[in-house]
DNA sequence: TAGATTGTTAATCGATTAACAATC
DNA sequence: TAGATTGTTAATCGATTAACAATC
């Protein structure tokens, strides 16, 4: 029960569950099973149960889960029940991308600081935001208490903004640049790299189809 | 040594140690150890040539890796020493910035052909392509023999063209939608989902950061 | 040669799953 | 009640790692 026995590899999973939840409920469902919500993510229903029960016992036997009771589980667990402040760097393409992206909100996540270093770009608006100089990254997350932060800079800037993140006491970073940041093990890191996903399919292909 | 053997987790780090051989080669660097790949990625020595030895032996004795040899034989492996042929469904926002992301290029795709089915984005130039209508994807992904394709259209409609994908014979999908398609089990498919990767960091949060 | 590092085996560790009592 | 489904235990399965001979 002491959350730092909880498998790693199962608390990857609860926000897969709570998208199923969010899915279902959007489509007027009020009740499912771990049945259903395996069939939906490929993952078996024991394993669902198994993973549930690391948190308590949300569900009544013969009738599944209550949706709307799991979902507010699912989001105390994840500590997504409140809107959580996120900063931005880099704010090209990618960075544009990512602001624009309904999805974050909709998970819990409010990106309220853009950052840049390209005198082109600071200044300029982009949706609600106007994209603030890099130079001001450590004054204005502490001002905002924020403790997320989104990389969206190139590969090579990636670790230089990094360590100006953790200096400015972030503690969760989700990184776009194709490489490992050195962080402080109380750091949290996450990487999303399309290219290493496209290679691990290529393996599989039959070589006739290259 | 049958391929189907190779455990997937195995194929899905192969792609990590050909892009930190990259990044050593770029530097200049010949020669490497599974113990310094390993420092680099977090991964240890021991993994890093049981995962190698499932493909043959690469390094000598005493020395460690030739990283020439070792990429060009990843890249054989992984099947990314040709360079191929990538569909991108979706010209908003997202569709853009994979668009412009030189990071395909480099790890051996080629986005040569871009869809939407809004009026207002088809003809469009966007870098080198021209944005084509949606009902031509059957046409032109056969007549290029395309077999990989990147959905990055909203989460509503990734399941429709995900059919249309596969039924112009797109073999290998990666997927910017957060929702998990329904596929024929010989299609390929990888999901980038940038709030799984937040919600499961924000479990670690200490609440008062909150 | 001595030191370094590989490739591989066997042991360990951890995750998944089968089975089932409890109970709605 | 009978059927369905949960939560949990124990068994199985698979991945990681420790140890080491081989050898550069």
């Amino acid at each position: 029960m002491n959350p730092l026995e909880i498998p790693e590899i199962v608390i990857r999973r609860l926000p897969l569950y709570l998208r199923t939840l969010n899915l279902m409920a959007a489509q007027g469902q009020t009740v499912t099973s771990s049945q259903e919500i395996g069939e939906r993510l490929g993952i078996s229903s024991t394993q669902i149960r198994k993973d549930l029960s690391y948190f308590g016992e949300f569900g009544k036997q013969g009738t599944g889960y209550n949706i709307e009771y799991l979902r507010e589980q699912l989001r105390q667990i994840l500590q997504v029940s409140q809107r959580w402040k996120v900063a931005l760097i880099g704010a090209g393409d990618l960075g544009r991308a990512v602001l624009r992206y309904s999805g974050f909100e909709e998970g819990g996540f409010e990106i309220t600081a853009v950052f840049d270093k390209d005198e082109q770009k600071i200044g300029r608006q982009i949706g609600k935001l106007k994209v603030l100089d890099i130079a001001k990254l450590h004054e204005v997350i502490r001002e905002q208490g924020i403790c997320i932060a989104i990389i969206a800079v190139p590969a090579s800037e990636a670790q230089e903004v990094a360590d100006a993140l953790v200096n400015a006491g972030i503690k969760a970073i989700l990184s776009y640049a194709p490489l490992p940041l050195r962080l402080p093990s109380n750091v949290q890191v996450h990487y999303i790299d399309p290219v290493i996903g496209l290679q691990s399919m290529t393996y599989y292909l039959s070589p006739e189809q290259i």
